[in-house]
DNA sequence: AACGGTGTTCGGCAATACAGAACGGACATT
DNA sequence: AATGTCCGTTCTGTATTGCCGAACACCGTT
């Protein structure tokens, strides 16, 4: 999956795809055989490996089958990893407090070379679960957040990004025209936060606003997502005006506490 | 660390303490000198399984130094394991609930073994964070969803499980003796809930109760933690009829939506 | 009862992951 | 400014070890 330019462990790389192919399978687990084939090693060399990611709770078993699930590793580790790192800890806080305030999910997502990706969130009380996965790029140009990250990138930087991502389309009013985007950025940088007006998924509104470490550098940003029925251009305004508040505390907190910048 | 009878992938073992290493390491990260002294490894094989790893997500690389810090992969297989956990999915909706009744933090762990392994927490509003780690063994006698399992067991499991646990003191409320702990599991059975009055954690009181799947095993409870003083009789008294209506709620949705067994 | 489908075990070869030394750069010290 | 020490990185050889394929054992079905 992912390639880079250097030395790396081949039977560790296996290892990895087979955790992200049970992760991603089928809800009630894969069996050896079925795992092998998807991957196409020999049976005993996968069956090692298997063994060592559910000696380690990666994975874990479940007869009969015996087929493999996700192991509660998983859940330790991103937990784990959620509960240090610097910029969750200071933001969450915020956006629960946020959530309250508006009844609407909030999210952060890291600014990660102009792409976002969402690292935490919290869920409005409403009955709409949306599937927001986190700890992924996403795409920059279909919600608020990854716009309002673009919109502090220098014209180079977007241009780069959205050759490399393309401009996908995802309904029918997402921006699939550079042209269209630079001026769409241009409008986000005039107000201060960007909107997702049912560009990612029908009937989704959000809004989104960046905050800085203390270099000035854009290191991602915060936004609120909820149904489109429920936006008038009032709330929108005043929804805008609040993320911007918000994203504004988060920076104020990381200058506060010396946040580290991130890397490249 | 885990210990398995059969074949297993030395280096993929490995690559997964230095996750572990990395993830529980320093707030600012771990250098490759750092790293490969704390293993035992050469560092050119190190660097090669860190690469690995940096490539799949699992660490990521801040500058300078450069140091090895937790990477998003990590919060995003969490947050996936979690999605696709069916306890979790049942239960979410009912601990928010109970949460926001009680303004108390409410968890849910599995019964792992005898064993209570939280897999889900809703915090409560208050100021006070605790820092309770996911997806791992907790010990089963100082905690009331770790009691509550245990009163659901066997003699000859129970003391199977205090034996290999060991009735370790954690304050001075702590059952150490197996006369007192079997009494108090029979009270337990009696009233239906568990307590934990400053047993693991001085100032921190906890109910607990357990849910069972569709052939009446016990997979598991849910547990409410607040502070000691808050706590009443009466409170206790009307906590516990909650957390069980809470808990009889879980298996209710279990029964309705035929969760799988647990492995074992 | 025999077959297709499992998961598991066992040798043997070759790939490959490891160790160690040498290089090059950054920083601090003198 | 020069030197020394630490770091990360690269390289090459060696032997470890992880892989394959076949054979075995086990259910369920036909």
């Amino acid at each position: 999956m992912a390639q880079s330019s250097a030395p790396s462990v081949g039977s560790v790389a296996r290892a990895l795809d087979l955790v992200e192919l049970i992760v991603g399978g089928p809800e009630n687990g894969m069996t050896l055989s079925e795992i092998a084939k998807a991957v196409g090693g020999s049976k005993s060399a996968v069956l090692a490996t298997l063994r060592t990611l559910v000696d380690f709770g990666y994975l874990r078993i479940v007869d009969p089958g015996p087929k493999y699930l996700p192991g509660m590793m998983l859940i330790r580790l991103g937990d784990l990893a959620s509960a240090r790192d610097p910029l969750i800890t200071i933001a969450r806080p915020l956006l629960e407090e946020l959530s309250a305030k508006s009844g609407l999910t909030i999210r952060v997502a890291r600014n990660d070379g102009g792409y976002p990706v969402f690292i935490y969130r919290v869920d409005g009380p409403g009955f709409v679960r949306f599937h927001t996965p986190l700890g992924i790029r996403e795409l920059p140009h279909v919600s608020s957040a990854g716009k309002a990250i673009l919109a502090e990138l220098t014209d180079e930087e977007i241009e780069s990004v959205v050759k490399e991502s393309g401009l996908i389309s995802r309904t029918k009013n997402s921006i699939t025209k550079v042209a269209e985007l630079k001026k769409e950025l241009e409008h986000i940088r005039k107000v201060g936060f960007a909107t997702d007006d049912e560009e990612d998924a029908q009937g989704i509104f959000c809004v989104g606003a960046t905050f800085f470490d203390h270099f000035g550098k854009c290191i991602g940003a915060i936004s609120a997502t909820g149904v489109k029925t429920d936006m008038t251009d009032a709330q929108v305004s005043s929804l805008g005006k609040l993320i911007i508040k918000y994203a504004d505390r988060v920076t104020d907190e990381i200058h506060g506490r010396k946040i580290s910048r991130r890397a490249r």
